[in-house]
DNA sequence: CAGGAAGTTTACGTAAACGTAAAGTAAATA
DNA sequence: TATTTACTTTACGTTTACGTAAACTTCCTG
């Protein structure tokens, strides 16, 4: 293999980054501040390849559930965590295992609200009804 | 009716609330300075109802998801509207739907994060039964 | 009646997640 | 070549959601 595979590299910019996903290049340079984004550098600017890429979108789709970069932090090692010793491994099933109860609880959570605004929609139907007739 | 309805009239202090929900008083102080409580008084102390009750549990109900203690008020606005005119009927029922959209995405965002936690689950699994056979 | 225990207000401190200049570099373009 | 454009670092400011401490009142108890 003396060919260097460069198939399929897709590199963005911040800004293309930060248009794609509607966000500030500060927020982008912060989560790398806080270890959450690794870009490689050309001279001084960072380039961003695909893995980035679904990183951010990680990011963000964690913030939409309420976890801090700190949590999201966490996840990612996880998913790259060291899988050699048994004990490792069994470290990660117990975080994992939190994170799904975790996740539950705001399933219910969810589902809870859900069940309410329902309720209130409904109540603004009818009362919207007799409003109107 | 002469009689005053006091029946079922539960109430609490203060450190009452913060055992319950495992919160500090500095906590239920401030969603209260936050207009999402609004205690009665007896002299300076605190007095909550059953309903302060309920509305701290939503308080907290809604931080597991995320949400701003604004964004909570702004849920129990929607409890409490007036629901006299269509005008605001209607404009409560576009609220709604925006929250419920917010809502239906996490959702979304909670079931991707459980598969993949699951699949991490599963390749631990497989690992560690390669390593211990 | 001294001294907790539980409540209060006031106020400064803090962590997280950025916003917002300021000041500089580097490449592309008029 | 001048300048716009996109990037960079450094650093102070801001909002949210409290923590923490100080100083005070009220009530109960040994």
């Amino acid at each position: 293999m003396t060919l260097t595979n460069k198939v399929s590299q897709i590199n963005y910019s911040i800004s293309d980054l930060s248009k794609e996903f509607d966000i500030t290049t500060r927020s982008i340079r912060f989560y790398e501040d806080k270890g959450l984004l690794a870009p490689t550098r050309k001279g001084q600017t960072r380039i961003y390849n695909q893995r980035d890429q679904v990183r951010l979108k990680l990011i963000l789709r964690g913030k939409r559930l309420g976890f801090s970069l700190a949590e999201t932090g966490r996840l990612f090692e996880l998913y790259d965590a060291d899988k050699s010793s048994a004990k490792q491994l069994t470290i990660m099933m117990e975080l994992i295992s939190e994170k799904k109860d975790d996740l539950k609880q705001k399933l219910e959570d969810i589902n809870a609200v859900l069940i309410e605004l329902n309720d209130i929609e409904n109540n603004c139907k009818s009362i919207l009804k007799t409003l109107t007739t």
